[in-house]
DNA sequence: TATCATTTTTACCGTTTGGTCAAATATCTT
DNA sequence: AAGATATTTGACCAAACGGTAAAAATGATA
């Protein structure tokens, strides 16, 4: 609704952080990061934050001047992760190698952070207030960087016609569903809660899907 | 975290409803579905939703006596159409025929139902606190009993050696995709707020990948 | 150890929120 | 029209919320 993440760059001249500025901003972050990615923004409450770093509210706003800020905080650790694994991607390499190599990338991505991407999640779920930003201007262009070198691909034969930036949508929605929905399919597998061995099954699934042929010939149509 | 979706159904004895009370009902669901659907279930507001349905707030609560009570109604509404285009998968088909009509139903339903997908999708980041209970049993059994099928189509070499279960998170996350992340699929598609255009290039897309071959042979490995 | 800056706590504030209540109004039935 | 019922409204409340101010406590430094 209010600021943009660009506009966090801009500060006032910046003291040298304390070893107990680290330490507790790191805490902060990291239990905000719980709270958040859970509640969604307006679910989280600066209480439950500040209980989750075993530290007074207005404690915790010593260090952050607001809610809003340590949300801005977090998504601006949170675009690197996301952008890693695309950045990655490069035309020397084969489609099936480049491809399957990306979506290894992103599945593990989904399993190390996964919190990360349920902040994602919430964020764009909640219309981008924050990030729409980053979406039309950064994220753009590297999707139209990438989406050329799969076009290249396409051109040349080597890779079915289709929509390059439709097959980034399904790599991103396969893999990040894994996190983002992974109560629904720990539900549906029958898994205790905290179990992700789900994982191994889900690269073989994705590379069969995008590498492999999913029908056998013949049975179309 | 307090209630269950299903001790909804036993309620006493109830009166035949007004004309009145139907309208407003509807009314205030309508309101509740789009707000809940943008803010999610702590972001929204009953004066926000009452404003919505153009309804002061405690009219609001003539009809329904919490909030929690309209974000459970709208869940039970939404369950169905979750399921329907599940259910419709037939072992009669060809494995071709029957996934390429679910995914057209499913993202057909993304198409008309975007909020109620987006509703869902809010749930189960939060970590489904109200229909757990329904992924556990009713969707656990329905996937189960349509896993079945697939697996059967796979035995008989019709279709790629996979988790029948891992194909049907392929096909979920892929097509609510579309209505979940639809900001996202815009801003990077360089389109217009409302513009849902897109629909027609991921449907082909969804088509290549779940019925073609998405890597032309030979250049794997 | 004295001094200063940093960190933490206690007490508090204004606003927003979900929800209540009783009175007022509209609607339906006879 | 009268009475019963259903609906709507305005005034209000307690709790939770994000955030503030100032003092107290701790840490660094010389």
């Amino acid at each position: 609704m209010s600021d943009s993440l660009t506009d966090a760059a801009t500060s006032t001249p910046t003291r040298a952080k304390t070893r107990i500025q680290r330490e507790n901003e790191s805490r902060i972050l990291r239990a905000a990061l719980e709270v958040f990615s859970q509640n969604g923004f307006h679910g989280a409450t600066l209480d439950r934050i500040a209980g989750a770093a075993a530290m007074s509210k207005p404690n915790l706003l010593y260090y952050f001047k607001s809610k809003e800020e340590i949300h801005i905080a977090l998504l601006t650790d949170l675009l690197d992760i996301w952008l890693a694994p695309l950045r990655e991607i490069s035309g020397d390499g084969s489609p099936a190698t480049e491809i399957g190599s990306y979506i290894r990338r992103k599945l593990e991505s989904s399993r190390a952070f996964p919190r990360e991407s349920r902040l994602f999640a919430n964020e764009i779920l909640a219309g981008a207030p924050h990030i729409s930003d980053f979406l039309q201007t950064e994220l753009k262009q590297l999707v139209d960087e990438k989406a050329a070198i799969l076009q290249g691909w396409v051109d040349d034969g080597l890779l079915a016609p289709c929509d390059p930036r439709h097959l980034l949508f399904a790599i991103w929605s396969t893999t990040q569903h894994y996190a983002d929905f992974s109560v629904q399919v720990r539900h549906v597998l029958g898994l205790a809660p905290g179990d992700v061995s789900y994982y191994d099954e889900a690269a073989r699934m994705l590379d069969t899907l995008f590498l492999g042929r999913l029908v056998a010939p013949g049975t179309e149509g």
